[in-house]
DNA sequence: GCATTAACACGTA
DNA sequence: TACGTGTTAATGC
């Protein structure tokens, strides 16, 4: 079983529990580590567990029949998710793909509904992250019949570090611009051209392997 | 026109 | 050396 202090480190919301709802959730946590390429959820999947990423990088979307993919989200480090099939009690809806080299902490179906049933703070935190996601979501349908390239890319990248559903990101992120075209729906060639726009209008820096916000509110509002 | 793929040179870890 | 970046040419919707 994890430590007290590495569940503390790791899990953003373990601070938002009281001290007997804390220890109930780290004893109910595993953790799994991930090849880049492979997929840690299909559609159709029993529900085990909620999943937070550690470290590394997922994307959450489906194959349309004529099998292209499409992308939902993506997951970087300290974002929490799939909470919606466990409260419904229903067969996973997505896939879960894994970009590059990921490690995941899973908390147990049992846990999960124990905390439901006991824990303010746990529902108070569940309400925050589905309240965001609907923003998004809405922000989504709004938007995604007039986006051009870059500001599809500028809204992915919005959406990765978004603070409420990624707390312990921070600005800095380890992503390649492949990765960010998979994300936005774009070849690497056209994420490579909206990265530099972006960087010259001052939202983002580019750094080899990575990349750093400098002006969320700005990179979220992005219309090209 | 704009996007995609494939290919190339170059720089960095 | 292996990987990521920046760019171009050919091609498609």
């Amino acid at each position: 079983m994890i430590g007290q202090e590495q569940f503390l480190a790791t899990i953003f919301w373990a601070r938002e529990l009281p001290p007997d709802e804390q220890e109930r959730a780290r004893r109910g946590l595993s953790f799994r580590n991930l090849d880049a390429g492979s997929y840690l959820i299909h559609r159709g999947d029993r529900v085990e567990s909620w999943i937070g990423v550690v470290s590394g990088l997922m994307r959450l979307g489906s194959v349309t029949t004529s099998g292209k993919a499409v992308t939902y989200a993506g997951l970087p480090p300290s974002n929490w998710f799939g909470e919606g099939s466990l409260l419904k009690d229903e067969p996973r809806q997505y896939d879960v793909l894994v970009l590059r080299r990921t490690q995941v902490a899973l908390l147990n179906r049992a846990s999960f509904h124990w905390l439901c049933d006991n824990s303010v703070a746990f529902n108070k935190l569940l309400l925050r992250l589905l309240n965001e996601r609907i923003g998004q979501f809405i922000a989504s349908v709004e938007h995604d019949r007039t986006l051009h390239s870059t500001a599809k890319v500028a809204r992915s990248l919005a959406w990765l570090f978004n603070p409420v559903l990624s707390p312990f990101l921070g600005n800095h992120l380890d992503i390649n611009q492949e990765e960010i075209g998979l994300l936005a729906g774009v070849s690497r060639p056209v994420a490579n051209r909206a990265l530099q726009e972006l960087e010259q209008a001052g939202l983002i820096q580019n750094e080899h392997g990575g990349v750093r916000v400098r002006d969320l509110d700005r990179l979220r509002r992005y219309d090209g």
